[in-house]
RNA sequence: GGGGCUGUAGCUCAGUUGGUUAGAGCAGGGGACUCAUAAUCCCUUUGUCGCGGGUUCGAGUCCUGCCAGCCCUACCA
């Protein structure tokens, strides 16, 4: 067999937030396809690292009160951690902030100038003033210019569904600091993408390097098609930097102005790949100009057109090679919901660790994933029967129904006849690693599953229990054993991409390590067998409901601290539906209201009246105005005596049945038994005028 | 608003270039066994293939309309 270079990636993890079971799927797709590409013994290696750059990191550690630096290290740390959990086996993690990166991002920039690809525009942003920053869409929200929906996203409405740019908002408002951002315009760099478009076209359309409905959504969205009667349709250009502040790499000739976090990201994974040739004695070009070299992405479906519009034009007009094939997932969903960081079910990847073993979730991944986009669903009782049936009764049940009979004999020393059980498996071989190098992980788990089932029945009809009750049977009894433990050899090899730790456990008690693909083609013979031991244990509900809860209470305590940090108060927007804002009001206008702090001296019910209660307000000294308050069904007269409230003092009086009112209380809400009375802050004194 | 994908047994999914009575695993029901982590083995029930049209000798498979779900929509869809 031709031994393959194949380079491969997963996107970069954000360094702004933990790792949790939805990133999983991707990175466990991966570790398959790396460890599966290593056994079949050709030169893989997967280079990843963190994307470390833009606001969002920039804005947390501002608000920690640490550096960037500091923020990107610990995520660094933790991640490295989780992943080592997951066994998750790269050859090298670096960082998007590295010298490496910085280095290649001038490179890459500079061919990108000199090819002519880029232009100057100015751009009108939202900036917040306090913050001393450029908002993004997503952090600002505001009035729906369209339908006056309060409180919506920067980009488009959730209720009309218009979408507009954040300066069109009404009453924008930055999340950042809770002020109203002004609207700057600022110099920006573009990348005519446009320029590109025919290599695009022919890139993304030809040569099997996207799954097909890929393609499909590239054309019918960006390229459009030249064949049709609309024609192509012009990329647009692509806006490449960023003005100060920001946490990334600044422009070497654009001072001031900084590359977005989407240039330098996937640019990390070539700087990946140079820490690791210095490292290793290799070189850049080696792997990323060198047609005889394979690079493969591994992506989620909401990042395509960064991997397959931008990148690829990236890269050729830097020169180096394009991506062999660009593997797009879809998403996890919990139960069939969308995963929700408030619900609880955003499984963080360590408090899944604290309950459950990593081997079950790299099986049940690999047993729903298949080459397409379409998202995956975590059913916890699917996972539990899955894991148990499957690998616990199945496979592993294989080794431990028979190796102990052969403990002291070890393996016959010449392969038994099994019926062709081995050879038939070994050819299917083929088949299973096909599925793999498609990304069809549930076909190759569905094949080696059919295998399982036959050898079972095997050692059901030679009932090694009974043999082993009659001496004259040894042998008989060894070669049943020798079957066994051969098919399941064969079934932990094919396996093994997935569940590395069964492989190596398998290793020991055969003493025969697992380490390529082509040994499940001859079977084992001779060998000692080691004691057995457990190789996997059962999932067990309550481990599952375990993990469930704490996720659960992990969730309640981060709404509890954000709510401590007044970062976003969640207030509904109901009161303002109910009584939308008047009309704009002068400062004279104002001026005519005295409004004064009043002190309520006596509070009585007044008979016959259903909503009144009659007030005597004092403004000091002999100062007194008598109020008829509607506040009847909110307070009762006891409260109200003695404490100080805001009154509209020079409303003119009004002849009520009950007597003269001469003035208003302040006070909100809707009315009934929610009325809330103003009361000034401690120190105010009765007769002051409120401005 | 535009676009992509999906819709097959209670659940998760296979169904190759259209070709006989539509399959598997799990779950459910019955039985066997006891070596094994209440594991295993045998037998067994279940389908208006989302709905409606069309092409065809023949459609789960191709075309079309509709419905439902999921996702995407670059600081101008």
């Amino acid at each position: 067999m031709n031994q393959r270079k194949i380079l491969v990636t997963a996107a970069l993890p954000y360094a702004n937030g933990p790792i949790h079971l939805g990133h999983l799927v991707e990175y466990i797709q991966t570790d398959i396809w790396v460890r599966f590409q290593k056994l079949r013994g050709h030169n893989c290696l997967f280079m990843w690292a963190d994307d470390t750059h833009g606001t969002a990191i920039m804005i947390r550690a501002r608000k920690e009160g640490r550096s960037e630096e500091e923020v990107i290290a610990e995520a660094n740390a933790e991640h490295q951690r989780d992943f080592a959990g997951f066994q998750i086996q790269y050859d090298n993690y670096g960082s998007t902030h590295s010298d490496e990166n910085k280095k290649l991002c001038g490179e890459v920039w500079q061919s990108i100038r000199d090819s002519g690809l880029v232009k100057e525009k100015d751009v009108d942003q939202l900036f917040d003033t306090e913050q001393g920053t450029f908002l993004a869409d997503r952090f600002v929200r505001g009035t729906c210019p369209e339908c006056n929906a309060e409180d919506q996203p920067g980009d488009n409405c959730s209720k009309c569904g218009t979408t507009y740019s954040p300066a069109e908002l009404i009453n924008p408002v930055s999340t950042l600091s809770g002020s109203t951002p002004e609207i700057r315009t600022a110099k920006h760099l573009f990348i005519e993408l446009e320029q590109l478009h025919e290599f695009l076209e022919e890139w993304t359309q030809s040569g099997d390097h996207l799954q097909p409905e890929v393609a499909n959504y590239l054309r019918g969205h960006f390229l459009g098609d030249p064949q049709s009667t609309e024609g192509a349709k012009p990329l647009r250009d692509w806006d490449i930097s960023r003005p100060a502040p920001y946490f990334g790499f600044e422009i070497p000739d654009c001072p001031g102005n900084y590359w977005y976090v989407w240039f330098d990201a996937p640019i990390g994974y070539i700087a990946s790949t140079q820490q690791w040739c210095e490292r290793n004695g290799d070189t850049l070009d080696n792997w990323w100009k060198n047609d005889a070299a394979e690079i493969h992405h591994f992506i989620g479906k909401d990042i395509t057109y960064f991997h397959t519009l931008f990148w690829p034009g990236m890269l050729k007009s830097a020169g180096y090679s394009l991506p062999t094939k660009v593997h797009i997932h879809g998403f996890l969903t919990v139960n069939g919901e969308k995963m929700s960081k408030s619900v609880g079910t955003a499984f963080k990847a360590n408090t899944y660790l604290d309950h459950l073993p990593p081997a079950a979730l790299r099986y049940y991944y690999a047993s729903k994933l298949g080459s397409r986009l379409d998202d995956i669903d975590l059913n916890f009782d699917e996972f539990i029967s899955k894991v148990n049936s499957d690998l616990v009764g199945k496979v592993v049940n294989l080794a431990s129904r028979s190796a102990k009979f052969v403990k002291d004999t070890g393996l016959s020393a010449n392969y038994p006849d099994d019926g062709g059980l081995f050879e038939s498996a070994a050819k299917a071989g083929d088949e299973i690693a096909k599925a793999y190098e498609n990304c069809d992980y549930n076909k190759a788990m569905r094949l080696i599953l059919e295998l399982a089932d036959k050898a079972n029945p095997f050692v059901e009809n030679a009932e090694p229990w009974n043999l082993r009750k009659d001496p004259a049977k040894a042998q008989e009894l060894q070669d049943v054993c020798t079957v066994a433990l051969n098919l399941f050899r064969q079934l932990v090899i094919y396996l093994s991409p997935v569940l590395p730790d069964l492989a190596e456990k398998t290793g020991e008690l055969l003493n025969d390590p697992l380490i390529h693909w082509d040994q499940s083609q001859t079977p084992l013979t001779g060998n000692p067998v080691s004691k057995f031991k457990h190789m996997m244990k059962r999932i067990e509900e309550k481990d599952v409901r375990a993990m469930e809860e704490a996720s659960k209470i992990e969730a309640e305590q981060e709404a509890a601290q954000t709510e401590n940090n007044s970062e976003q108060f969640a207030d509904s927007e109901q009161p303002m539906i109910d009584e939308p804002m008047t009309d704009e009001c002068t400062i004279e206008d104002f001026m005519k209201v005295d409004l004064r702090v009043a002190r309520i001296v006596n509070a009585e019910h007044v008979e016959g009246a259903r909503k009144l209660l009659k007030l005597t307000l004092s403004l000091g000294g002999d100062h007194r105005k008598q109020v008829f308050a509607g506040i009847k069904a909110a307070y009762e007269p006891d409260q109200l005596v003695g404490r100080l409230v805001v009154m509209v003092a020079n409303l003119k009086p009004r002849q009520m049945k009950f007597g003269l009112s001469e003035g208003m209380v302040c006070a909100s809400g809707p009315g009934g038994e929610e009325v809330f009375l103003l009361t000034p802050d401690e120190g105010a004194k009765p007769g002051q005028r409120v401005h």
